[in-house]
DNA sequence: GTACTGATTTTCT
DNA sequence: GAAAATCAGTACC
């Protein structure tokens, strides 16, 4: 089933830590693309590294918002990140979809991905937008009522995540303030992780 | 295998 | 004007 609300609007590091193993879907007339998701960090209040720290702007207005809704934003000319706005609203909180484990439309995400390499496909935040084919069209969608959504981990029969995953909490990458606050989570001895 | 660099543009100071 | 929640390519073990 679709995660509802009001999982959105749980503390942000415990939504962080259900969403491992929660499947992100887009659904296209392309054709549908899914991953798993094993890999995220949590943003905060007063985190100075994230992009909520210092108020509202243009860029950031929908972290502000309601919880429940896809945050994207744009980086390095290039590419973009999608997070999901989780907490209370107002906060300016939100996790990141850091890596994604493959699950469906497999064959779409290799032609945008330009590799067939399963492990390259979605292994960091870039390359899943990249390869679910998330961009600044998605900022605000809410991910309970649009083509973006997220399902919770047992939804999709076809694909049970391996029994006994472990969740490893330890510090955030590619950042440069609050490098120190634990708030990366991932499934431990995953492959499709961006870095060990 | 690891290390370094260039691409490219929006955003805020 | 500098920095940024990144990635791919290249060089070099």
């Amino acid at each position: 089933m679709i995660l509802p609300r009001t999982f959105y609007e749980q503390d942000t590091l415990s939504a962080a830590r259900d969403l491992l193993g929660c499947f992100l879907v887009h659904r296209e007339e392309e054709g549908t693309t899914i991953g798993r998701i094993v890999e995220n960090e949590a943003y905060v209040e007063n985190d100075q590294a994230a992009h909520s720290y210092g108020g509202v702007t243009d860029r950031n207005r929908v972290l502000f918002g309601p919880p429940g809704r896809a945050y994207v934003f744009f980086i390095y000319g290039l590419y973009c990140c999608v997070n999901a706005v989780t907490g209370r609203e107002g906060k300016g909180e939100a996790v990141l979809i850091r890596a994604l484990e493959p699950a469906d439309g497999i064959g779409l995400m290799e032609a945008r991905r330009k590799t067939d390499k399963l492990t390259a496909l979605c292994s960091g935040p870039g390359k899943l937008t990249q390869a679910l084919h998330i961009t600044m069209e998605d900022n605000g969608l809410s991910l309970t009522d649009s083509p973006l959504q997220i399902w919770s981990a047992d939804s999709i029969a076809r694909y049970q995540p391996p029994p006994g995953d472990q969740v490893v909490q330890t510090t955030r990458i590619g950042i440069s303030k609050s490098t120190d606050l634990p708030l990366r989570f991932y499934i431990r001895g995953n492959r499709f992780i961006s870095k060990k």
